[in-house]
This record gives C-alpha cells, structure tokens and sequence, in this order.
DNA sequence: ATATACAAGTTGCACTTGCACCTTTTTGTT
DNA sequence: AACAAAAAGGTGCAAGTGCAACTTGTATAT
C-alpha cells in the first residue's frame, strides 16, 4: 500500500511542503473537519487518525460516502461530489495535511523531482481508490439483495483465495454498503444459510458452494 | 476537458512514446479491444473512436461499466476491477495507445519533463473519472427508483443551472445507468408526470418543482 | 411501400424489499 | 455486578420493483 510519502527523504518532504504551502490541521474525535474552507478546492491527506466522509441528505439521512484512514486521499477533485451536502468527521484524533489544488497542479512545480515522486505516489493512491469504487458499483448494480452478497463474497473471496471470509465490518455496516435495508439483508442471509450457501459465525463467513 | 497530450509539442509526444515503449492498435466496429493483453497490466489511451467496457455477469449478461470516448484513459490498475470478467468492444472503428503500466511508474521517468506533463495530464482525467464514479454510486445508493430519478436530475441540473436537463442518453440506457428495471423506471417517471414534478418532451426533462 | 430494428410506452402479477417494531445477544462503562 | 448502548436477529405487512409480454412510434434500409 502506497503512502503519498513514499520514497522520499525527510528533507524533501519539507521542500514539498514549502512548495505546495501545506497547512497542516488536527482535529479531535467526533470533531468536523474542513467545516470552513469545504467549498475550496484542496487535497487533502490524512496523516494520523481516521475519519469519514458523509453525504448528507435532504431529509437528513447521512451516508458514509468513504472511509478515511491513514494515507487516504481525498478533495474536492478527487473524492467529493461537486455537491455540499456532506461532512467530513473525525472518527479518531486526527491530523490532515491540506493542499491547495491549484498549488498541486501548477507546472512550475514539475521540474521538482521530490514533487514528481510525490505526485507519482498520489496517483497509485488514486487508482486504487478507482478500484474500490469500481467493485462497489459492481456489487450496487445488482438488483437483488442475494445477488448483492453473492457479489461481495466473490470479491473478498478473490483477495484471500480462502473458502471463507473474514467481514471486514459489521453487518450493519455491510448492509449500508450494500445498500439495502439491513433487516431485509438478514432476512437474505438467513435464506442462504437455509439453502446451505453459507454458514455465519460471528464476522467468519463460510462459502460452502465453494468447497 | 484535459486530453493525456496537452502541453505537448509533436516532438514531446515522440520522445514520450518511445521512453514509455507504446504500442497502438487499431480495432474496427465491434470488434474486441485487447483480448490477448486483457490480463496484463497496462494503461489504455483512446486516440480515436468510441469503446465500452462490459461486465459480463455469470449468466451472460453484459452490463456497460464505461464508455470510452476520444481521450478515455481506461487500464487494469485504473477502471477495471480485478476480475477477468469484462470485455472491451469497439463500437466505431477505434484507435488505442496502449502502455506497460510499469513502464508508466518507472521512477525513472520523472527525469523527463515531457512525461511529467504527460502525467499531470493522467492525473486529472483520472479525477475525472473518479467525480463520475462517486456521482454514480451517490445515484445507486438510493433505495427507490423515484429518489435515483430525483438524485440524477438534480446532479444534470447542477451542471446547466436550468429548470430542464437534456438527457445524454437514451431512456434505455438511463434506466441501466440507474440500474433499474426499464419498465419499471418508465411506470416511475408516468407517476412524477401524473404528480406534476417533470414534463417529458423526447429528452428534455422539465423540472416543475424548480420552477 | 414494406420490412426491419430498436426505443418508447404500458400492464398484470409474483416476488422482493423497506419499514416499523419487536426480542435477544454482545460490548463497553461506571 | 449492574447498567446502558449498540449490534444482531426476527417478523408482519404494505409498497415497490422486476419480469414477461405486450403495443406503439420512429428511423433506416431495401
């Protein structure tokens, strides 16, 4: 996994950082983040810490658009919607270097190698968000719920090989990347454990269709 | 709307081209992009024409997961999943500059100010792509096919500011854009007429409510 | 002018899902 | 140990949706 940072001496990273003009801002847990310069357009990294992105809707319902963790990337440009209805929270203490997007995309700063490393590093960074957005747009075009898990378990499956998987959150928080209401989920689960699709203990789920 | 060679002399572009090693097919109308290179790790350019990569489903069905115009950079690493389960078909005769992806994130590269340029460029097409993607899965997220209809003409409105949108495509093809039953999106979009939200003249979408 | 192909539009019906409202279990805190 | 809070698990029901099977409209080609 690619940290923006990679390859990179100290003494560079301070160069960068004079070029581009970071702030650097922490922000203690449930605390909001970015809630005055959200309009501008800055790149954004997550240092320390973890947080989330939140699409906010008009009936008040909030959504995790993207999850933020260390050496995340996000901004306007890369991670956001051009809408406003969202809210990046602090989950933990968090620190986040800022950059402004213009700043980022000047030529002038080509000439710099340490900035051409750095660049190099967000744009693996970026594709492997492309990557993850691609799998759940995947898994959100299904139109049934048992097709949705199926999808999903093909996925994780494919990372690890194994004839099991490991949840990586909760079940609630499966339904809500799946998209669906979470008691028609269980509803779901339990008709592929009754069709011997699947065994659940705790977070460990079995695929018996792959054994 | 960046192209992958602006800021570039002809000159650059050759010099480009060879440190990268590129190579450029030529595919005419409904024929398969890549299908010997498909597993390989690469980066794709469209010079010329129009593509679509299709997910192919188990049971056949093939699904659009992108268009492909002139300038569309696509890759295993950028706007395919992890799956061997797509296919790439030209749908006009179609040009492809295609690139080793480790060719491309060779550090070696970021001597030359021609390929920083170059990758500048990538970068923000890549974002592009990503503001796209996060507009898609904000539409399919939604539970109901009246709030996806709502959701997507509020994101067409956003971008003309009119109390009407065009749409870009087909009603077919918004109904798989939605992921939605099309008949059911037709029944749907009767309900928003017969409840004074929209009028419907061929693609023009009048929004009643934001009059 | 006729045939062909495809988008648009419609309808009935069975099935799926969201939702509201429960209970039980687990986890964390004082 | 007692309590609170959250996650897991469950159920009935109404509403929404997918699907199949149509009709109509429109454009293109022969």
């Amino acid at each position: 996994m690619t940290s923006p940072f990679d390859n990179l001496t100290k003494a560079q990273i301070s160069k960068l950082y004079e070029l581009l003009g970071v702030h650097i801002y922490s922000f203690s847990e449930n605390q909001e983040i970015l809630p005055t310069i959200k309009n501008e357009n800055i790149v954004g990294i997550v240092l320390e810490g973890y947080a989330q992105i939140l699409n906010i809707e008009y009936n008040g319902n909030e959504i995790i658009a993207e999850n933020l963790y260390k050496n995340s990337v996000f901004g306007s440009n890369i991670s956001l919607t051009n809408s406003e209805n969202y809210q990046i929270i602090a989950r933990q203490d968090t620190t986040v270097l800022v950059i402004d997007y213009d700043k980022l995309m000047n030529p002038k700063n080509l000439v710099h190698n340490y900035f051409n490393v750095f660049f190099r590093n967000l744009f693996d960074i970026i594709n492997v968000k492309i990557r993850e957005k691609n799998e759940r747009i995947k898994i959100l075009e299904k139109k049934q719920i048992r097709e949705k898990l199926l999808e999903f378990f093909e996925m994780e499956n494919k990372k690890n090989r194994l004839k099991y998987i490991y949840l990586p959150f909760s079940l609630k928080d499966l339904a809500d990347y799946l998209a669906v209401n979470r008691s028609a989920m269980f509803r779901e689960l339990k008709h592929l454990k009754e069709d011997k699709f699947i065994e659940i203990k705790d977070r460990k789920i079995v695929l018996l269709y792959k054994l």
